[in-house]
DNA sequence: GGCATTTACGAAGGAGCCCATCATTAGTAG
DNA sequence: CTACTAATGATGGGCTCCTTCGTAAATGCC
């Protein structure tokens, strides 16, 4: 069925694999003496000591000094070079543009944020996100030559060869070719996606879906959409629109939250943006026009949901956006309705990221991303670890 | 993301891959010289070789006599021992029972049919089974021992564990323990499936879904159904259930062919099974009242693909069931709707497997299966081949 | 039939990677 | 200062692969 394609060869394939084993073993983990990556990597200790060499002259890992205070000789501790490369994640909205940075880790080194308007011209919105990426280099005192992938994270439809195939919530972004751009502001790999589904992978990869095969992300906020995991990989679609529901006029996804915002509870004069969140909490004090509109809105919601459910049966579903603070009262009904249809329901929980969801994801694709030329079998035998590390180690500047 | 896990490991170890790779390569092709083994494997033939030895000794491949009449000193010739071990694939349906016997290589050595109706007691049914298997075996001259897996198809939801979780179809089929009785007649082992997702396979192996990552498969036919391979796999779902939009009302799918065998304009006498080709036939012809049915029918059918198409988008939908035989009548409405609601419709074709896909399925899933346990990289190091292998050549009965 | 040509086989030598073992070293505890 | 502990570093051996070379078994031409 799939192609797991080890394809065997060489010795030294089988070295690299175990470097790669090695790696994995390090990274987001605190450093390790020799002994217990022996363990873990299932080697010798002599031939993990080998490989730490050669993983250490090549730049991946680095030795700290030794703990202290323990019995017998104090073993050497090495941990993966986190800081040997740096990756962004830009979350593009119609009335923001939120970028942070990140080392190979994930952890995040600096935030920025620039606001914006839907009405924002391309240009202006494309130089927002120059700033903010900017803005983040400068506080952590690094130049884009040190980035070695900026995962761009839209609202819309992003097409295969990363160009937005349609966007509602910007104007005129629609047609815009954002890899293109962001290639051209960027002396490294870029990447660009669906905000909802970079949302999923962020809550896969370090929220609440951790460990699931399966997830379904629901945004529930000013749009609606949706962001699938599925055998524990993001799904994209064919076209990039996997998820993408509220083309279906029956769903009534594309103007779901007007449900909400446009409920007639709202009285004259908040604000737009406010107007979701002064209903829904309306209808937590009781108000039953207000409930009434969360009713209908829910409907809605189930509904999509419903369909993806039924079609992917994900043993998690994720509530997202932000309406999801409102999770104590969208939950309850969200979980009656898809309990109605479904044999047995998935799992419902809330998002715990928040709005930086868009961007930790970001971060989390391009380093699986640049992980996939890592330990990716695909070739069989020739090494992409040399890439990396030649750049590391003469220029600085990767790829 | 994923989680490829070569995890590295012992010199062993490569050798296995390499075996794999060999076997892999080996598989399902004419016999192939040490040669082009090599060339295909990237060993070294020296290495190539040693790895034959160890194959043939294992039972897995022998050696073919030489081709004449081509140039130079002739070239030893291995194939894969497709007749090493079998597997079974079984359709059951509400009218019948149809069963198919392979070897290791997919090739159908024998076939069976027995007539059932919806009303048939569940012992008879398992009989049916029974007998219909224990005909493919002494038509092939094979006893049950030199079964190494079965897999079973049946209409309905199966859960993880191979129980029937619900059918409507077939009468008190619902809460059968598929796997557990078949596991008592089959000293091996023993997979259930619901049919629609074996059949997606069938046609993502040897059907015109082949080398699609992403493929919905509609059944259409006197059920509703559908199965997806999602990347390149079959897409199962937490419960089994992935597909099953028919559990939401709003799809129709339910009672969806009620909508053609049920049309006014079949005449009084025709037998149910022939009222849907009726209706079909006469739409051809261009009956007004007929076509409006099919028309009906079609906007059924799309409603619930276009659910998961936009869920998944996929590059290929395949109409499959017994209704597909009108496909000239059924894929441009069909096609027609889609597009209405895809940004980039996927291309429409037609299962050209017949009513053998789901047996057909049902021994590309058992053989998968199998090769998990082969070319699994799960454990690391221990080597499933031995399991085979010896059982292969001490008792002639595996697992 | 004999000889050149072609193609594959098999053996030998060498290199890389991994492992087990053991003496050695650098700490802590008393 | 000595005993104990736990990790280090070096040695030797085994396995798998590779390259190279002489040999073997066919065909095709004379």
């Amino acid at each position: 069925m799939s192609n797991p394609a080890p394809s065997g060869g060489d010795l030294s394939r089988l070295r690299q694999l175990n470097s790669l084993a090695a790696i994995r073993v390090l990274r987001g983990a605190e450093p390790l003496t020799l002994s217990v990556l022996a363990e873990r990597t299932g080697l010798s200790r002599p031939s993990t000591k080998d490989v730490m060499d050669e993983l250490v002259g090549l730049g991946w890992v680095e030795e700290v000094a030794p703990v202290a205070g323990t019995m017998g000789r104090p073993a050497r501790r090495y941990r993966f070079r986190a800081d040997g490369g740096h990756v962004v994640g830009v979350d593009i909205g119609a009335h923001k543009v939120l970028a942070a940075l990140a080392d190979l880790d994930g952890n995040i080194l600096a935030e920025t944020r620039h606001t914006v308007d839907p009405d924002t011209p391309t240009d202006a919105r494309l130089d927002a996100i120059d700033k903010a990426i900017a803005g983040c280099l400068s506080l952590a005192g690094l130049t884009r030559r040190d980035l070695w992938a900026v995962t761009a994270g839209t609202t819309g439809l992003v097409d295969p060869e990363g160009r937005v195939a349609l966007s509602t919530a910007i104007r005129n972004w629609s047609g815009v070719d954002l890899a293109g751009r962001l290639s051209e502001m960027f002396p490294c790999t870029v990447l660009v996606e669906n905000d909802s589904k970079l949302a999923a992978l962020a809550e896969w990869q370090r929220g609440v879906a951790q460990g699931a095969k399966d997830v379904l992300f629901l945004h529930a906020g000013r749009r609606t959409g949706a962001g699938l995991i599925v055998d524990g990989k993001l799904h994209r679609g064919f076209a990039g629109s996997a998820g993408e529901i509220s083309l279906l006029p029956l769903s009534r996804w594309a103007d779901g939250s007007a449900l909400l915002d446009g409920s007639p509870v709202v009285p004259t004069g908040i604000p737009p943006q406010d107007a979701a969140r002064y209903v829904l909490s309306a209808a937590r004090d009781g108000d039953p026009a207000a409930m009434e509109s969360v009713e209908r809105y829910v409907e809605v919601l189930a509904l999509g949901a419903a369909m993806m459910v039924l079609t992917v049966d994900p043993e998690l579903v994720i509530l997202g956006g932000s309406f999801s603070r409102a999770a104590d009262i969208l939950l309850p009904p969200l979980r009656r309705r898809l309990a109605e249809v479904c044999m047995r329901p998935p799992e419902l929980r809330v998002s715990t990221l928040g709005d930086e969801c868009v961007v930790l994801g970001g971060i989390g694709y391009a380093i699986h991303h640049l992980d996939g030329r890592l330990f990716g079998v695909e070739g069989g035998l020739p090494t992409p670890l040399p890439q990396h590390a030649d750049a590391m180690l003469t220029s600085g500047a990767p790829l």
